[in-house]
Order: structure tokens, then sequence, then C-alpha cells
DNA sequence: GTCCCTTTGAAGACT
DNA sequence: AGTCTTCAAAGGGAC
């Protein structure tokens, strides 16, 4: 969270949301009297990813996180009494009742799962997985197996779902429920992932360093699936796991994406020297590796689902706006949860493409937008990967609902 | 078909 | 060191 612990940064969060809130007016919901104060929650924040990082799993000392300067918030005050739990809906500026088309829309998630899953997965034998993997409520003890994967297009799956910590929808669980195997026992330290084949354990044994340990389970399947999912079901025919998408350890990870048409493709390995334009042209075809989720974006991927069982709304940009405040209204320890499995997430993906930056992926989504920008303001204050008027020198994001 | 919107957090680039 | 930008997911809406 490096803007709210740059200096002002956590009033600017903070003050963000206040005004947002303050903006929504009667029409949104009524924060909780005891919500916490701007101060408190980015303390809270602050204070949860210290305690994520100082969790005391030995990866931590080939966190990113870890070698990052230490915050220089000033010790934060004494928590405050843990607010109660957040009421059953605190976000939604609207009905309560689901209306039955959105209720409808979440009543079959094994047929809406089904139809996602790609095909090479029906090849696999995926889509006849013991189908006692979906049932029970809604997708309640499925979150850990039929993930839609978070690095793929779509939602669709990927083998390695199977182990990567993707909050998942879970559509009617609770949110949290998926994220219970995170324990401290699934990341105690030495213990052999016994979620990892074997052949994929010995392959990154044999490329990768001591600290493979460091990443156990932390992409636990219930015991009834890690007997079930297996390298035969398809992990290594994978049509996405042929060529580039196999990671030079031999492991097949979700953040490779085969290339899709709204993403420019970029060459995974920037030490690539030019080529010939038909050689480009393939290699355009190749996959990309995306960003790990972060905590924030776990919690959506999971939640989302029901928010939109919750309400009628479709449009994301509205319920990202309920899931933002969602988010805010969570838990010192819910949210904790989250921040720890983007912290995994991020190990793991550190470990899995060691060359890999999030430079890699730089310009490859709006670079028209920042083209269109550069065009509208030239002598923008900034030029590097965009411009903003001088008006605008606080970004949109740090802006108030209302200056929007 | 493509981009925008909207959210938070991480990371890289820039000043 | 502090600030700013980009990308990550998602999918309806706009063009």
């Amino acid at each position: 969270m490096p803007q709210l612990g740059s200096g002002g940064g956590d009033d600017l969060g903070a003050t963000d949301e206040m005004l947002a809130f303050k903006d929504e007016g009667e029409q949104e919901e009524k924060i909780p009297e005891n919500a916490f104060t701007e101060r408190d929650l980015a303390d809270l924040k602050s204070s949860l990813v210290n305690e994520s990082e100082g969790s005391g799993s030995p990866a931590a000392a080939a966190d990113p996180e870890v070698r990052r300067p230490p915050r220089t918030a000033p010790p934060p005050p004494p928590p405050p009494p843990p607010p109660p739990p957040p009421p059953v809906n605190p976000a939604l500026p609207f009905s309560l009742s689901p209306p039955i088309q959105a209720i409808r829309r979440v009543q079959d998630p094994q047929r809406v799962y089904q139809e996602k899953l790609p095909d090479h997965m029906e090849d696999a034998g995926m889509k006849h997985q013991d189908p006692g993997m979906y049932k029970g409520s809604a997708y309640s003890g499925y979150p850990f197996l039929m993930l839609s994967d978070p690095y793929l297009p779509n939602g669709s799956m990927s083998p390695l779902s199977n182990k990567v910590p993707v909050v998942q929808p879970s559509h009617g669980v609770h949110p949290l429920t998926p994220l219970i195997p995170y324990s401290n026992d699934h990341f105690s330290h030495g213990s052999h992932s016994p979620h990892l084949p074997a052949d994929i354990s010995q392959k990154q044994a044999v490329h990768r360093p001591s600290q493979t340990s460091d990443i156990p389970g932390f992409y636990p399947l219930p015991p009834a699936g890690v007997g079930q999912i297996t390298p035969s079901m398809g992990w290594f025919t994978h049509p996405l796991m042929l060529g580039s998408s196999m990671h030079t350890t031999g492991i097949p990870h979700p953040a490779i994406v085969p290339h899709s048409g709204k993403q420019e493709m970029e060459h995974y390995d920037r030490n690539m020297k030019p080529q010939p334009e038909p050689k480009r042209e393939k290699e355009a075809k190749k996959p990309t590796i995306k960003k790990p989720l972060n905590a924030f974006m776990l919690y959506m991927k999971e939640m989302r689902a029901k928010v939109i069982a919750e309400c009628t709304l479709k449009e994301s940009a509205a319920i990202n706006q309920i899931l933002g405040r969602r988010w805010h209204a969570l838990s010192r320890e819910e949210q904790a949860k989250y921040y720890e499995l983007a912290r995994k997430e991020r190990q793991l993906h550190m470990q899995l493409y060691p060359g890999w930056s999030a430079r890699d992926n730089y310009g490859k989504k709006k670079r028209r937008t920042r083209e269109k920008q550069q065009d509208s303001n030239s002598g923008g204050k900034r030029s590097a990967f965009g411009t903003y008027k001088e008006k605008d020198a606080v970004p949109a994001q740090f802006l108030p609902m209302e200056v929007l």
C-alpha cells in the first residue's frame, strides 16, 4: 500500500472514501456508527500488512515487501475495539431483496461453471470430475477446486487453479470461507506441498533453490480434491502450457495467459532481441504473464458474484464501487486474510517468474488512452506513461467523487 | 470489436 | 523519499 503508507497517503485514501460516502448521501448505505475513522482505517491497513509480513513465515525473508523500507507510520494507537460484524449488506444502496432474476442467475452455478469450462478441460476430464465437488450449497466446498482462474481470461480454469490461492466466487458462501485453509498450518514451514503433484514438485526442486518449501501448501485443496486433481487431467497437455506458456521451471501457472485480442502482446522475455516481422507475429501469440492479484482483487473476485446476486446491478463499475465500500467495512481480521493471500500469491509468482516484472505489461492496456490524453493535453505535467492536465495535478484516483 | 468505467493494492517510473 | 502511473478483474455500456 505505497500510497497509503506514503506520507499523507493514509489520509488521502481515507479521505477519498469519506468523500465518496458523503457524496453518495442518502442514496447510499449508511456507514455503521462505529465505522473506522480515516485514521483507524489507515492504521489498520498498515498493521495488517505488517502483521501479514511478520507472521513468522520463513518465506517472509524472500518476500519483496519485507525488503521494503519499514513503514514510517507512527506506532499505531491502541487498536479500536473490533467493530461488530458489518451489517449484512452495509454497502448496498438498494433493496436488500434480491430480485428473482438475480436469484435465478446464481441458482445453477454448476451449470454456469461447466459452461465456462474450456474444451480442453473437458477433454482432460475436468468437466466430469466428481460432481460432488460442486455439490452442496451453491459453491460451497468448491472454492478451492472449481475456481475460475484469476489469470486466465473469462475465468477459465487452469490446471494450477487447484493450487493458486485464488479467492473464487463463493456465491453465498461467506467470503472468507475459502480462506480458511490458508491457516498457519498450510503456511507452515518445511512441509512438502501435498497439493503439488510429485512430478511438479520435483521439477520445481530442480530449478528452485531451497525456498521451494517456503510456498508449501498455500494452495490447498480439500482433502477430497487432492487426490482427484492429478497431472493426468491435462495439466501438461493444456495448449497454454505448451511452448512459452510453460515456465522455465516447467511449472504451468495461471498467470500465463494466451494472447487475447484485447491485449497487445509482448514476449515475456524482456531480453529477447527484436525479431523480424514474421517471428514477431508468431511471438505475438505467446501468452502474457499477468500481475498477481492484490488483496482487494482477490476479495473482489470472490465477492462479486455475491454482490451481483444480492442486487440487480450488473455493471462492473457499480459493483466495484460496492465492493470497495465493503472492503473498507471488513474487519481487520477479514482483511488480513486477503492480505496474506495476496502476499503468498506474489511470493509464488515471484518464484515462478523470477525475471518477470510488472513493467513487462506496461503499455498493454491503456496505451490508447494515454495517447489520447497526450494528444489532448500536450504540455501535460508528465510524459513518461501519460500526462494529465495541470489542473488535474492530483490524479483522478485521488479526487473526490463529486469532482469526478 | 474495442475501450471505458470503477474499485484497491502492488510495483515501477519519475521527480 | 515522495509522487504519480499502470495494471490486475469484471462485464455492461458506449461508440
